[in-house]
DNA sequence: CGGGCTATTAGAATGATTCTAATTGGTGTA
DNA sequence: TACACCAATTAGAATCATTCTAATAGCCCG
């Protein structure tokens, strides 16, 4: 069910995987299926549920290693959070843009040209080897602006919050 | 020990807290001098060993609920790492660009002129109500170019990566 | 069939962070 | 001084994502 440009996809990441000797093996392949299907930038867990339709027994620590295997190959961009689960990108694996919701954690690629390219001027102005980047966009999603945001705080939650 | 610059910066936290209500307590006033002492954007545990010096029996709990508050305030900021500590900058409290080095873990601030505000932009084009942004760029710092990059796949890690 | 290697598994271990429940400390008041 | 109140602080437990460990399963090749 995946549409043409994410069967083509599919197709890179499984070469790059095998040009390391990393065997495509059933589980691994429905891993990719499901991480690709995804427009939400999967966490973990989820793709972990997605594999286990087709593969019920399958464990957490396949779906870690597989992850393990994808980053090393730079097949897969990994979107960190510290107090929540990470989120993966297979679809567009270079670092690029993303729009965070405070409210309800949905993850969106941010679709407007790519920042004009500093690495190179960075690299040359402070020595490092600059590898990768992370740009992300931290605020509420049109469907949340209703709601009420977490963090704030209030006479009445200070007391409550230890 | 702070220089002048910093000591108006810890007037200001100091303001910011009291304005909320929050008393400044010893702990609390050594924990700022802490943070605002370190150039390297120090981890809890960091602070934590810092205000130890200073009041033996400090717990941890005492570092983190005061950070929080920190945050609440938007007195710090938070550079959120998901395998390791988070890392925290209550000189410049706004987003701003950052360098990691991925080896040493080294943390600095990247000196260069604002990227051009997008908030408006990006906020008329895609209805969020954008709060914050991330932008750090990761590489290999100049001390640690000798050094092997830790996560590359090669033939004999295979194996003992599980 | 047997050897060797990789994939996979369940469950334990790790480590940062948060939570809980109890104690401490300070301030204002009688 | 004694007391009450409330916030600050504490030790330790709980949580949760991630990583590790040791064992098993599956597969290809001789």
């Amino acid at each position: 069910m995946l549409s043409e440009g994410l069967q083509i996809r599919l197709g890179e990441m499984k070469a790059a995987l095998s040009d390391r000797g990393v065997t495509i093996t059933p589980r691994r392949e429905q891993l990719l299926e499901v991480l690709l299907a995804s427009d939400r930038h999967p966490s973990v867990s989820e793709i972990h549920e997605g594999v286990k339709r087709y593969y019920p027994g399958t464990s957490l620590a396949t779906i870690y290693n597989t992850i393990e295997l994808l980053k090393d190959t730079g097949q897969v961009l990994e979107i960190e959070f510290s107090g929540a689960s990470n989120r993966y990108d297979g679809r567009i694996p270079r670092s690029h843009p993303h729009l965070v919701c405070e409210v309800c954690e949905k993850v969106e690629d941010l679709d407007i040209a790519e920042l004009k390219d500093p690495f190179e001027e960075i690299s040359d102005s402070t020595g490092y080897r600059i590898l990768r980047r992370r740009v992300d966009f931290y605020g509420v999603c049109p469907d949340c602006q209703g709601e009420p945001l977490v963090s704030s705080l209030t006479d009445s939650e200070k007391g409550e919050r230890g």
